[in-house]
DNA sequence: CTTTCTGCAAAAGATTTGCAGTTCT
DNA sequence: AGAACTGCAAATCTTTTGCAGAAAG
């Protein structure tokens, strides 16, 4: 039984291989990981597959993020992760401590739609991402201004 | 007479040096920059002081990030880049062809609002980016798959 | 069979860090 | 004077590439 990451593999001219299998199923593992960074997928996927190395997960991800089914963003670090494609990703993100705090609200579904039609888009999904200072790092910052 | 950035700079504790000042400049130059790229940023830079090393460039870059000024994003290849943090960001990507649509309308500006009362956040701005396929891709798209 | 993949190791980039000498305040 | 900052070069990461052997279609 195939998922529908490998059948859209195949049917996009890709191989079905062992080591793709093993980091498309890593993709497709239930929520709680919605934050696929490369070096933590070969970590995951060599549970399934052990003898994977580092280039190929890059090289599966990539074809993923192409085909539509992963999307690249990074954190405030700069550093690159991907998420799914489906549906919206909504963040607070913190500017002191680099905090991500997902939210499970969506403000802009209703939205998709609509600018779909206008524009003669095919939206498949979006990120909303707030930028500012969590409670904490505002504490702190008044701390220091106090110093 | 000293820019806003290189005020908050000193009254944040941090030293107004030369090096830093260049950076700054650059930072405030007028619009058609929107994407600073450091290693951009430091051939700026050096044109407003020669002896400019990267670190510096890359150190202030963050400090400046970390005063509110600057936020980080990175483009569809994972490359980092700042943007100024004024306002909200909103935009139609198409995963195609890489166009990027700037939407007037702002749906979340209510939102953040909300969110910062409920999260004891302080909130500077946010981006919201929707992705899909433009329709020159939605048809491109089509003709491959009759190939 | 042919073409595409893989894993490895080396290469290429991008970012950070250690330091000794300088420069703000 | 003293703490903070600088530029450089080396060290770290992260991501990409070149290949020879392996394997999917």
């Amino acid at each position: 039984m195939l998922s529908d990451m490998e059948l859209a593999l195949r049917s996009s001219g890709h191989r079905l291989t062992p080591a793709r299998r093993a980091v498309v199923q890593v993709l497709a593992e239930p929520a709680g990981y919605e934050h696929f960074v490369p070096e933590e997928v070969l970590a995951r996927a060599r549970r399934l597959h052990p003898r994977l190395g580092r280039a190929t997960v890059y090289r599966t991800l990539e074809i993923m993020a192409s085909l539509g089914f992963l999307r690249v963003l990074c954190d405030s670090l700069g550093k690159r992760y991907y998420v799914r494609a489906t549906g919206g990703h909504h963040h607070l993100l913190c500017r002191g401590c680099n905090a991500v705090v997902p939210l499970a609200t969506c403000p802009a579904e209703g939205l998709e739609e609509e600018l779909a039609k206008r524009f003669g888009y095919t939206l498949e999904g979006h990120v909303l991402e707030f930028y500012g200072l969590c409670p904490a790092c505002q504490a702190a910052a008044v701390k220091e201004a106090c110093l």
